[in-house]
DNA sequence: GAGTGGTCTAGACCACAAT
DNA sequence: TTGTGGTCTAGACCACTCG
């Protein structure tokens, strides 16, 4: 039973009202689709923010589940910066809305190529032997065949991007037509590669007369670049990147989340 | 008993000799320890990538921890990118040593001061009514009065970014000279204030006759641009930062995880 | 088929925060 | 004092991978 005298602790009725709809026959983990659905819940407002979850147990007992399995539906939010737990006090929505996370910021920008705005042009799809940057960068021995991938962004049919891109060349067949339209990302994944996690390094610098002509800029205009390790999911790099962006039609946006 | 007929087979062994000292008396949780010692191992070459972890089960009848005690401590470290799992193979060291996360990448680094290399130089450290860019990203009234900071950022005596940081005047008292001594993320920790997340734009532009003069730069040089809103643990914004970095003397530096 | 991690349960005690 | 999340236990069954 619920303290609802005061206005106070009507944080918590929202939630009240809220059922959630477990499907146990379904192969989606329990967990999981609690967190889904207190998602959509936080997404759709009904779950305002700075409101109350309501406690564990009382949660656990309502929906039929053990408490672990509700700890850990909501850890994945938490997890995820959605919600804030507070040791004596209880959980809540966090409250600035933060929008989508973004994730990989532009890696899957990058690596993407499908998709109505952004298009991209290969100019280039060679295999050559490895400089020491990429054989040191892909962890293989210098001079052994690497693949070269040089590809022109564009977006509204203005260049945006040049990006020249390293891989193994055991890893995969590009194919340059299937590359321009379904992206390198996609390639990727259905060849069994999940990427992991990845090393950047964004800086700047201002273009040469080459990289001004060919990205529609001035000689000396500022340019954003970034250098990029990609690895899978057991550590093995998959993807060395050197892009340069024009800092006029683009930035890197994402966000940022502190490990406690 | 494992199988130490092959030499397949002797990449479990490391772990083998491994004992892991656990204080139950310790306030530090046990999953935790076990965690550190897994990731001093890791680091210390013991446990070497690619290196099987051996199943949980064994683990903890060995560790005398119950099972689930045990995939937390494992979790973690999955989480950092150390080690990843595998149904029905098993628990692996990650292949390529990636070094530390960095975490939040320059955010600790901009409002850290305090340190041997970077010195930092508040310009200015005032209040002053929000204007409405600042007043949107700290969610305050327009108008309201907010902390308003110009520092300069210095190694071995060279100029390498203007820092200018907003933050809700209600927040905490900011001390100028314990600000250069000890810095801005210090400060906030002291007040009670937990950074949790922080969104972020980087892009790159030409420095105006001004900002070179300031930078000890070229007039059109590139400069690298940042913007940053951070919130603290409730979601709440506490700092908006406006920040410009000479190129050739700074890049941007991070590691991406993807949630799987 | 054997071994692995993935999920789930039903309890328990503790530390911390608010009242 | 009460209620909360934080931690921990000792089992269980399932899904997947491999030989």
């Amino acid at each position: 039973m619920a303290k609802t005298g005061g206005t106070a602790r009507a944080a918590t009725a929202a939630l009240d009202s809220l059922d959630f709809a477990l499907d146990r026959g379904s192969p989606v983990p329990l967990y999981y689709q609690l967190a889904q659905q207190l998602e959509a819940a936080i997404e759709h407002g009904v779950l305002a923010p700075g409101n109350l979850l309501g406690n564990e147990i009382d949660l656990s007992t309502r929906l039929g589940l053990s408490r672990p399995t509700v700890r850990q539906a909501i850890q994945s939010l938490v997890d995820k910066g959605l919600l804030v737990r507070r040791r004596g006090v209880g959980t809540q929505v966090v409250h600035s809305q933060v929008k989508r996370p973004l994730e990989l910021s532009s890696l899957y920008d990058d690596l993407e190529s499908a998709g109505q705005g952004p298009t991209t042009q290969v100019v280039r799809n060679e295999r050559e032997p490895a400089s020491p940057d990429v054989a040191a960068a892909l962890a293989v021995a210098e001079g052994s065949e690497v693949i070269v991938l040089d590809r022109l962004r564009l977006t509204h049919g203005q260049p945006v991007a040049l990006l020249c891109n390293h891989l193994p060349a055991t890893l995969l067949d590009l194919d340059t037509a299937r590359l321009e339209s379904t992206g390198l990302y996609r390639m990727m994944r259905t060849a069994g590669i999940t990427l992991h996690s990845a090393r950047q390094t964004i800086g700047a610098r201002s273009a040469t007369a080459e990289e001004a002509a060919r990205l529609d800029e001035e000689e000396g205009a500022a340019l954003l670049t970034m250098q990029r390790t990609a690895y899978d999911d057991t550590g093995r790099p998959v993807e060395y990147g050197t892009h340069i962006y024009r800092a006029s039609r683009y930035a890197f946006d994402f966000q940022l989340l502190v490990r406690p």
